[in-house]
RNA sequence: GGGCCCAUAGCUUAGUUUGGCUGGAGCACCCGGCUGAUAACCGGGAGGUCGCCGGUUCAAAUCCGGCUGGGCCCA
């Protein structure tokens, strides 16, 4: 029999729980039903940020996969309409490409195009989706519902004609223009890399550092240079400026030889070891406009070029303090030269091999024209100093051949000309953590650059821009605009990607000339950026989607602050001249288990899908929202377990005591928050709203670790102060108002807390919410993530009550510690518990029920204040005195009375006498006989307490004597407080009762499901019971009005027996197993329908729905 | 190299905005208790140079500067 089919009365094994669950959301199509949102109410905008089609998911994508999953189910939960929540893929890019090239071993573009362009961009297509299904199996693991089954796709035709109608837009607009731009170009691959891919190549490297006179064009006077500090000697062949700090103090230094060369101050310890003769000191501004001869004669001279110009880029903690300028090398320096009209002098050819324009290096490869470069230098006495330098440089990720910044052709988003927008349009946005907003995003936009928008690639959105001979460019927004000026319609398999588009050419509408397509695609984080609109293919078809409203909500890593966070606002400012989102949430990075970055060569990377798989997504979840997310998460899978354990673990504990006690009234939780005057209850429900509160202040400003961290405390107070002092009424008989009481309330509260914890565990709430269910598990599919937050009952709150609790707990504390340094155990009850000082307003509003509840759980007969103050008057025979905040102090008596020593005593020997029935493992209804051998004034009190003792222990007979006949292996001894006591314990095996026909069935037939079911309905049938017998079995037994519980819960113990029916066998008691008839049975004749093991219960209800 | 962020016990963290009790708590550990939800629960203990250095202040985990280490982004 399987194990999860004993535990399904109890708490269920966590994965068994998971697993119920999600079979039952699919079998009831929840799921489908939950997104499908046919609420009515206001709309939640979101839209989910797609996933690299082609990249496995790693646990770090588990973090905003769970913040994402948290806030649409909360919004769900309070009738939100979400818009929408549909999953979507990234399926462009270089990334898709690189995987083809290796599937079909090619290497470079010239390869890509023999082969065909269209047969690649086929083979792209295929590969695509290939990893989805890993993500939406970590997605839906994690308990992520998303509508897998319309994604959208950013290849998708109707996706991208959406991308070329707001090319188109801000084409009009004059926002999309091509240009000469500095880019990292990988001159191997003959494309440019995108900055994302430059930032996975640096490594370390050694590259000359030299430092070249550049002598000025001065008139008399000796000959002064210019120091040049430069580790790309190449790039020297194309110098066109010089640039200085205007704000920086720069030397004249006097050399031996009588030259004198200038450098910045800050630059002289690096080049003179003793301070050298300063002949003049100037600034940056006054060495402005001063020519140079250039180190190479190259670039022709023009207007402006070779003087020193002056600039911020210049930083003096390395080289001289000037530096040379080459706008075609490097971004700043093409900034520096655009600014003054310069031009540029680029001599290489698409290979970065130097053309006949550099005799000197002619078809060498840029970088081994260094050392040529170097010696020619100094042949011509301009060299300075050769040194090498250790450092980063980028190189091809992919080829690792070293890349070059230079200046190219490029169509380029003018995302600078509205940067100052963008700053105002974020300035509302609600970012979590708060620090983005103005620091690393709002930087960004700040300086926002132009985005570099084409690629020389072939798998992407092509860039929909068509150009002349004359160079007038037409850019298409529509298919059917395409379509217009082509003059005949698309082909019905029309494919918008370069297989389709390329060919077509049509007469320029400026000058009639054939135009053609510019041959770029475009960068893959315009795609992801349009989602928000392409998604919906708007403007063709506007459906749900209003380019006025910004998103509500969006969530993703940190480095998505300049990517997909980034672009969604650059375009949602260009278009629609609005922000792209009110919140963000921008979470921290996946680490492993020590906290270091996972990376494939340290070999840490863990497979997100193994963790789910092995603990559940509840586990991942409640871990993960009880971290600080903004920074790096650790994925520690025993931590996971561990917490889990401690809240999820506590909860369905308290569940399983519900359901097979509480529930045996019938008394179905209730949407209405009971009116109980019992102080536990109210506290309970204090308790509960106050954290149903926090929990939604919490997911209402999109952050939920205040209210993870309030549902987890508030577990810990159910379980571990609520449902421990609430037991005995729980037991009371049934029908008293107590009980009811009791029931209503931890019902309402389990009710209530399923739903409030249905954002952050939706497996375990679920769970809860269905074994709470008039109908559990029925296949008419009501779930707890269709209904609806729970309404606020501000009524229920009670500060002061929760106030006075905490001081109650306080006491008790104070309590045991007294008990502890005393000596005196717990189960010896003491006659009073003396409080010095006066109860705080608080306390005193607890009244008498919250001294019962101190003096219960501390096993005082009494209370007592003693409004005495100092400590000169505590009574002599206090045990310990306990200063407690203001002056208040706590004493207790010292020695417990004999008789309340005696009745700690027989406690002592019940305890055991229970302990020693575990261990020979006895089913709880089992009947023993009991031999009890003690000293006689043990033995007077035993048999005082005869009554107690056979009741508790089920005892039928029970011999009292001074010493054990005939010693047996089965016997035991123990000693307390220097009594030594004795005990032979046997199970009773005569008196069985034959077995009705309807009980003694095999189990084991049934599906899985069904007999768990019936399980469920077993226990609120058993355990409906004792409430009814119990009573006429303590009158019988003459007991006083005191209401004894049940003595064991049936449904408790069938959870332990497979257990303990391996300890017995081990053991060696194999007798047990080998009766014939169940001993259930037995238990059953024995007990009557008290104390009857669900097992058999089961079994026979199930016969009666055969 | 630059920007943003982070650092509190072995682990997860509260406290930092607005300086002020003896820096709280949970897990793990040790001791004890309890045991009719029990691979739970309760009490006690040990465990902290609040990353390091310096400054401001009557007073610094908290404010300021620097450094070290880590993360992300940019080069």
């Amino acid at each position: 029999m399987p194990a999860d089919e004993e535990a399904s009365s109890g708490s269920p094994a966590p994965m068994d729980l998971q697993t119920k669950v999600a079979d039952y959301w699919s079998r009831t199509g929840v799921i489908e039903r939950a997104l499908s949102g046919a609420g009515s109410g206001p709309a939640f905008r979101f839209t989910e940020g797609p996933p690299t089609a082609n990249g496995r998911p790693h646990t770090g994508h588990m973090m905003p996969g769970t913040l994402k999953d948290v806030q649409l189910r909360y919004r769900r939960m309070q009738g939100y309409r979400i818009v929408t929540p549909m999953a979507g893929w990234d399926c462009h890019g270089l990334g898709v490409e690189i995987e083809i090239e290796k599937k079909l071993g090619v290497r470079t573009r010239h390869d890509i195009e023999a082969y065909g362009i269209d047969r690649f961009c086929a083979e792209c297509r295929t590969s695509t989706l290939a990893v989805a299904a890993a993500w939406q199996e970590m997605y839906r693991r994690l308990g992520y519902w998303l509508d897998y089954d319309h994604a959208y796709q950013t290849m998708a035709p109707p996706y991208i004609e959406s991308v070329w109608w707001s090319l188109k837009t801000l084409f009009d607009r004059g926002l999309v223009e091509k240009g000469h731009y500095v880019l990292p170009y990988c001159p191997r691959c003959e494309t440019t890399l995108s900055s994302h891919e430059v930032a996975q190549g640096y490594k370390e490297t050694v590259d000359p550092s030299v430092t070249v006179r550049f002598p000025l064009r001065t008139e008399g006077g000796p000959p002064r240079d210019l120091l040049v500090w430069t580790t790309t000697p190449w790039t020297l062949v194309s110098n066109v400026f010089v640039v200085a700090r205007a704000d920086l103090p720069y030397a004249v230094v006097r050399e031996a030889d009588g030259r004198e060369v200038v450098l910045a101050e800050a630059a002289i310890p690096r080049y003179f070891p003793s301070p050298p003769e300063i002949v003049a000191r100037l600034t940056g501004e006054q060495l402005k406009g001063l020519e140079y001869d250039p180190p190479f004669p190259f670039v022709p001279d023009a207007p402006g070029r070779f003087r020193i110009l002056v600039d911020d880029m210049v930083d003096v903690t390395e080289g001289t303090g000037f530096v040379h300028g080459a706008p075609s090398f490097g971004p700043d320096d093409y900034r520096i030269g655009e600014r003054e009209k310069l031009g540029t002098f680029d001599p290489l050819t698409s290979r970065g091999v130097f053309t006949s324009q550099i005799p000197l290096v002619e078809n060498r490869f840029f970088k081994s024209a260094d050392p040529v470069l170097i010696e020619d230098l100094e042949r011509r006495g301009r060299l300075y100093r050769h040194d090498t330098l250790r450092h980063t440089y980028p190189f091809c990720w992919r080829c690792g051949t070293p890349l070059l910044y230079r200046a190219i052709d490029s169509w380029f988003v003018r995302s600078s000309r509205f940067s100052d927008a963008m700053v105002r349009n974020n300035a509302n946005v609600t970012w979590v953590p708060a620090h983005v907003r103005d620091g690393r995003f709002g930087n960004f936009l700040t300086e926002a650059k132009d985005w570099a928008l084409s690629r020389s690639r072939y798998w992407g959105t092509p860039l929909p821009v068509w150009v002349c001979p004359q160079g007038h460019p037409t850019c298409i927004g529509s298919y059917a605009e395409l379509a217009k000026v082509w003059g005949r319609p698309l082909p019905d398999d029309f494919d918008p990607h370069r297989v389709g588009v390329d060919p077509i050419e049509f007469p320029c509408p400026t000058c009639g000339q054939p135009a053609h397509r510019e041959p770029y695609t475009i960068d893959v984080w315009y795609d992801s950026g349009s989602a928000p609109f392409a998604q919906y293919h708007y403007p063709f078809d506007v459906g749900t989607f209003d380019p006025a409203a910004p998103l509500d909500y969006v969530a993703e890593g940190i480095d998505q602050t300049r990517g997909w966070f980034y672009t969604m606002h650059v375009l949602a400012t260009a278009l629609f001249a609005r922000p792209a989102y009110r919140a963000a949430v921008a979470t921290g990075m996946g680490l492993d288990d020590v906290g270091k970055k996972m990376s494939k060569s340290k070999g840490n990377v863990v497979d997100p899908i193994d963790i789910l798989t092995r603990i559940g997504g509840d586990a991942v979840r409640w871990y993960l929202l009880n971290l600080d997310f903004t920074e790096g998460v650790r994925m520690s899978e025993s931590e996971m377990r561990a917490q889990a354990a401690r809240s999820l673990g506590l909860l369905t504990n308290v569940v399983a005591f519900y359901l097979q006690n509480a529930r045996a009234d019938r008394l179905a939780p209730s949407h209405e928050a009971p009116s109980s005057t019992d102080l536990l209850d109210r506290w309970i429900l204090s308790r509960f709203e106050g954290t149903r509160q926090r929990v939604e202040s919490s997911l209402e400003s999109f952050d939920p670790r205040p209210g993870a961290g309030a549902l987890k405390a508030f577990i810990d107070d159910l379980s571990t102060w609520y449902l421990r002092r609430s037991r005995p009424r729980f037991w009371a008989e049934a029908g008293t108002p107590e009980r009811a009481a009791a029931h209503a309330t931890l019902g309402y509260v389990l009710h209530s807390l399923s739903r409030v914890l249905a954002p952050f565990s939706p497996y375990t709430a679920e769970w809860i919410a269905q074994e709470l269910a008039d109908r559990p598990w029925a296949e008419a599919g009501s779930s707890v993530h269709l209904d609806r937050w729970p309404t606020p009952r501000p009524a229920l709150r009670d500060d002061m009550l929760e106030a006075g609790m905490d001081e109650l707990r306080a006491l008790v504390e104070v309590g045991r510690e007294l008990r502890q340094r005393a000596g005196v155990r717990a189960r010896i009850p003491l006659a009073e518990l003396v409080l010095f000082g006066a109860p705080s307003e608080r306390l005193e509003a607890l009244g008498s029920e919250g001294e019962a509840l101190l003096a219960a759980e501390l096993n005082v007969r009494t209370v007592r204040w003693d409004p005495t103050p100092g400590p000169d008057r505590f009574p002599k025979d206090a045990w310990v005195i306990r200063v407690e905040g203001d002056r208040r102090v706590a004493a207790l008596p010292r020695a417990p009375t004999p008789e309340l020593l005696e009745e700690g005593m027989v406690r002592e020997v019940l305890r055991r006498l229970q302990q020693r029935r575990k261990e020979l493992g006895l089913a709880f209804t089992d009947p023993i006989e009991l031999a009890l051998a003690a000293p006689a004034s043990l033995r007077d009190a035993l048999e005082r307490r005869r009554a107690t003792l056979e009741r508790e222990l089920l005892a039928e007979v029970v011999d009292l004597v001074e010493d054990l006949p005939a010693a047996s292996p089965e016997d035991r001894t123990w000693e307390v407080d220097g009594v030594r006591f004795s005990a032979r314990v046997a199970r009773r095996t005569e008196r069985a009762t034959p077995t009705s026909p309807a009980q003694s069935p095999p189990a084991g037939r049934l599906p899985r499901r069904r007999r768990l079911r019936t399980a469920r309905h077993a226990s609120r049938g058993a355990s409906r019971r004792p409430g009814r017998d119990r009573p006429s079995r303590t009158s019988r037994r003459g007991s006083s009005s005191r209401r004894t519980p049940p003595r064991r819960r049936p449904a408790a113990r069938a959870a332990r027996s497979p257990r303990e029916r391996r300890r017995s066998v081990r053991a060696g008691r194999p007798r047990h197993r080998a009766s014939a008839r169940p001993r259930s049975s037995r238990g059953r004749a024995r007990a009557g329908s008290a104390g009857r093991p669900r097992r058999s219960v089961r079994r026979s209800h199930r016969t009666r729905r055969a």
